[in-house]
RNA sequence: GCCGGCGUAGCUCAGUCGGCAGAGCAGCGCACUCGUAAUGCGCAGGUCAUCGGUUCGAUUCCGAUCGCCGGCUCCA
């Protein structure tokens, strides 16, 4: 049989080799890298004997499936663990997930966390005996028999539902642990040696809540002890920059307990953080041709009835009793800037119309699910509404993908685009008419073409009013978070009955875009805590300056030197307590202080300051101006972004 | 909401197999006037989350409630 490489090379071998053999043919460091293959596109077991010509990929950690069959076989080992200790335990699914894996069982008599250790020992006993992973196909009756004899109920169910499928199944087993899978598994239980079991959750029997809910262990393995620890080392330093844990400790918010879940408090410091980038976003949208508007927070439910959100988001909304009516709390923006667009007729000339407002919502979820600054109770969207014309709707999109992003730049974080289309399967399940979807569509991924942006399509994805192209934003550790949100609603006007006069003097149905381009505030800073660990670029630090005489005898120079910074509007703090100065200092860096001004005796007499750097140490002493200069360029705001809207025109 | 874990001073945590509640830091007072991440001494600080039960006696044991933490399909 001829085999293709990657590469483009080919070679003869003899029918039923292995994809083991093969990378042994190759080379032996491949061989011992190597985890699973892939021939002819489909994932295999190293063992399996190839069959006829094909092209091979020898897949190893470094590869995704590679990883994916390391981490699903770590799954198996974890789950043989547990039935040595806990027999009669039942097993649910144990998949590969991004980066680890986890196994959903029915453990009699399980302890909690303490046992991790326990099972983590008993895997690393099976991963010292070396057990191949068999495979071997059974007709479902067989598997049935096998898995009813173990008393496997969930398994039952798994195989309940394979049966449409096709008429067998496949069975994996190492030592003697036998577990319903698809594969391809690694070798053999030797290949899993740098593995760490991480946690115990409860999670429901296929996520659902009707159903029983099982023991979930979660886990993570690695090809090497250096990659396991850089794992947990980047798990600890995500520990270390929990917003929930910096938040309260740098005095920025409180939340929880008598305040209620989740609900956040601003203390002083966080309101300042909080306010400079309400000022950034306020200019920024001002100058891309916003409105700022402000709605009340409660409104007649009639309002929501006619939105729609009586209906569908009911569950999430607070109501209360006003005179004879019901009100709502608002859970959203929308239906307010929808009485503004219609305070009064609109014509073609104001389009496009942006509104836009930090609008404070709220909305109920679920006690479990509250966390910290990122899901809350109550929280302002940086909400916007573009109201505009079919022909307008290229260039908007494109305007407002492009402001998100001078967002993301200016906070240093990277993104990933994603663009959520309808599933062209089930188009009566979306609102609106589907001419105006095909209309839409093509034109979301041409503004993202344009722009020369690389983009994820994911059909189906779509939401039910429209479709959307969500940012997802990634930190300084790596990981990605929910970002920006451009949408487009079919739904509401129509259920508004918006209208615009065009030219012609007819009324035409207006296009209607929602865009957050923070999200939530309370959610962006959450991310901005963990990206800067707290240590905020200068024009965002609650305290910029601190400015520390030595001694009683610097106190009057030290005041002047306060007056200077604060002239320039930075905000700064003297420290003229009896303490030592490496105590002051030492305070000052606890609470990430960008500046910290040391004024001794010689800085007195010549007019000078010892500038002390977060984080960096001493940098020396320069004159009074010199600091003022430097460090008011350091806190500078950012710079608005490039272009905007002509403002000055009446329509 | 559900499963599991947790809740002791402002913070971080000891402790009590049921018998007067402990430390460090922070706070306050006094002294110290200092050269780049903790000066010393002293004082104060608690309904041991809340409510109920068992007990001669509960912070400890039991139950409920509240809050926090890890999670609740990433599909054999």
């Amino acid at each position: 049989m001829r085999v293709l490489f990657p590469d483009g090379g080919s070679r003869e071998y003899p029918e039923g080799t292995t994809g083991l053999d093969i990378a042994r043919s190759i080379s032996q460091g491949l061989a011992k890298r190597a985890l699973v293959c892939r021939y002819n596109g489909s994932a295999l077991d190293l063992g399996r004997q190839l069959e006829g010509d094909g092209s091979i990929e020898i897949l190893t950690f470094e590869d995704d499936g590679g990883r994916e069959a390391l981490r699903h076989s770590a799954s198996h080992l974890l789950a043989s663990a547990v039935r040595r200790l806990f027999p009669g335990t039942r097993f649910g699914i144990g998949p590969a997930i991004e980066d680890g894996f986890y196994y959903d069982m029915d453990i009699p008599g399980f302890p909690g966390s303490s046992a991790l250790p326990l099972i983590e020992a008993e895997m690393k006993r099976i991963s010292a005996e070396d057990l191949p992973f068999v495979r071997r196909e059974v007709p479902i009756a067989e598997a049935r028999r096998i898995f009813s004899e173990m008393g496997e109920t969930y398994k039952l169910e798994l195989l309940a539902e394979l049966e449409a499928a096709g008429e067998t199944v496949t069975l994996y087993s190492h030592g003697d642990f036998t577990d319903l899978c698809r594969g391809p598994h690694v070798p053999s239980t030797g290949v899993l040696k740098h593995f760490s079991l991480l946690s115990v959750a409860g999670a429901y029997w296929r996520g659902d809540e009707h159903n029983v809910m099982l023991t979930r262990v979660y886990g993570t393995v690695f090809d090497s002890s250096a990659a396991l620890a850089a794992h947990i080392h980047l798990l600890e330093e995500a520990r270390k920059r929990d917003h929930r844990r910096l938040g309260p400790e740098l005095g920025l918010f409180s939340t929880g307990n008598e305040g209620g879940p989740g609900l956040i408090y601003w203390l002083p410091d966080g309101t300042i953080l909080r306010e400079e980038l309400e000022n950034l976003w306020k200019a920024a949208h001002r100058k891309m041709g916003y409105k700022l508007v402000s709605t009340p927070h409660i409104a007649p439910a009639e309002l929501w009835k006619t939105s729609g959100h009586c209906d569908y988001y009911r569950e999430n909304m607070y109501f209360m009793p006003v005179d004879d009516c019901e009100y709502v709390l608002k859970p959203m923006n929308c239906p307010g800037h929808i009485i503004i667009f219609k305070s009064h007729k609109r014509s073609y000339r104001e389009l496009p119309l942006r509104l836009a407002e930090l609008g404070t919502v709220y909305r109920y979820e679920k006690s479990g699910v509250l966390h910290g600054l990122m899901r809350v109770r109550g929280f302002t969207v940086d909400d916007g509404h573009i109201f505009c014309t079919p022909d307008q709707m290229g260039s908007e999109i494109q305007d407002v993908v492009r402001f998100a992003l001078y967002f993301l730049k200016t906070f240093g974080f990277g993104y990933s685009i994603e663009l959520s289309l309808s599933d062209p399967s089930n188009m009566g399940h979306y609102a609106g008419d589907p001419g105006q979807w095909q209309l839409v569509e093509p034109a979301l991924a041409k503004a993202l073409d344009d722009m020369g942006e690389q983009y994820k399509t994911v059909k189906g994805e779509a939401a039910f009013y429209g479709p959307k192209i969500d940012i997802k934003l990634r930190d300084a550790l790596g990981r990605y978070w929910q970002g920006p949100t451009i949408q487009f609603d079919f739904n509401i006007p129509s259920r508004f009955d918006l209208t615009y006069t065009a030219p012609d003097g007819a009324e035409h149905r207006v296009f209607m875009v929602h865009r957050a381009l923070f999200g939530s505030l309370e959610r962006f800073i959450g991310n901005l805590i963990e990206h800067f660990a707290g240590n905020f670029p200068g024009w965002l630090a609650p305290l910029q300056v601190v400015i520390l005489p030595l001694t009683a005898a610097q106190h009057e120079a030290a005041l002047s030197v306060l007056k200077a910074f604060e002239a320039e509007g930075l905000r700064c703090a003297i420290d003229r307590r009896s303490e030592t100065i490496g105590y002051r200092i030492r305070e000052a860096e606890k609470r990430k202080v960008p500046f910290m001004l040391v004024i001794g005796e010689r800085e007195a007499a010549d007019g000078s300051v010892a500038v002390r750097r977060h984080g960096e140490g001493d940098k020396g002493a320069v004159s009074v101006e010199e600091a003022v200069a430097s460090i008011r360029e350091a806190c500078r705001r950012p710079a608005l972004p490039d272009g905007g809207k002509l403002q000055s025109e009446i329509p």
